[in-house]
DNA sequence: TCATTAACACGGG
DNA sequence: CCCGTGTTAATGA
């Protein structure tokens, strides 16, 4: 069984999921491979089939933020649009491990949208996806003081790697948060003392 | 009060 | 030696 079929043979008409067997290119790429970047133009829409993607914000002066993380069976929405209205992208794309993405041409995307009803639902969801993941990132930043803000960012990185030990330095997690890494050392320290989190070189085991 | 910046010591690879 | 880590002191919002 093929990972398209994996992932949409429940979701997906028969129809449409042999266009996207035929027509979408299946592209292999290592953890920490740039897929969009920043002011970009692309001419396709990723669907993650494996692995994972971090989806960030950029600013040229203050540094980057962390949005969210598209796993396995998700889209990148944002550009779809994006490459629709002939856009730039406001956003970066950067595999988080070796993923495996499909590659659906804007054409496609298109045509797909007025043929299949399952295609337009499973935009749709994926547009409600993003845009809940997106209220969380902005309630973490408004409402979560930074120790709420890093132990929401380990769990999420429990859930993606499936599993406890974290291989990440506290530079990594400091700009993924826009801050310094003096805080992390920190707050991380104070996590450990709680008992909630495990301190190594290049490791965090999270207890949680 | 809490974050940031710079600076320093320690230690493992 | 280099890098990640833990800490402190000064400064700012």
């Amino acid at each position: 069984m093929s990972l398209l079929q994996q992932h949409f043979s429940a979701l997906f008409e028969p129809a449409l999921l042999e266009e996207l067997e035929t027509k979408a290119a299946l592209i292999s790429v290592e953890a920490g491979v740039l897929i969009m970047d920043i002011g970009q133009q692309i001419r396709f829409t990723p669907l993650v089939l494996s692995g994972a993607i971090k989806v960030s914000r950029e600013d040229a002066d203050r540094g980057e933020l962390l949005l969210y993380y598209l796993a396995a069976g998700n889209m990148c929405t944002l550009s779809a649009t994006c490459c629709m209205g002939d856009k730039h992208s406001e956003i970066r794309a950067v595999t988080e491990m070796p993923s495996t993405i499909a590659k659906v041409t804007i054409e496609d995307f298109t045509a797909w949208f007025s043929k299949y009803p399952s295609w337009r639902n499973f935009i749709l969801n994926s547009y409600d996806l993003r845009l809940k993941e997106m209220l969380t990132a902005i309630d973490n930043l408004a409402f979560n003081n930074m120790d709420r803000r890093i132990l929401s960012y380990l769990k999420d990185k429990v859930a993606l790697n499936a599993d406890r030990i974290l291989t990440i330095t506290h530079q990594q997690i400091a700009t993924d948060l826009n801050t310094s890494r003096v805080v992390i050392s920190r707050i991380l320290k104070k996590l450990e003392q709680e008992d909630k989190i495990v301190l190594l070189r290049n490791e965090i085991r999270v207890l949680l």
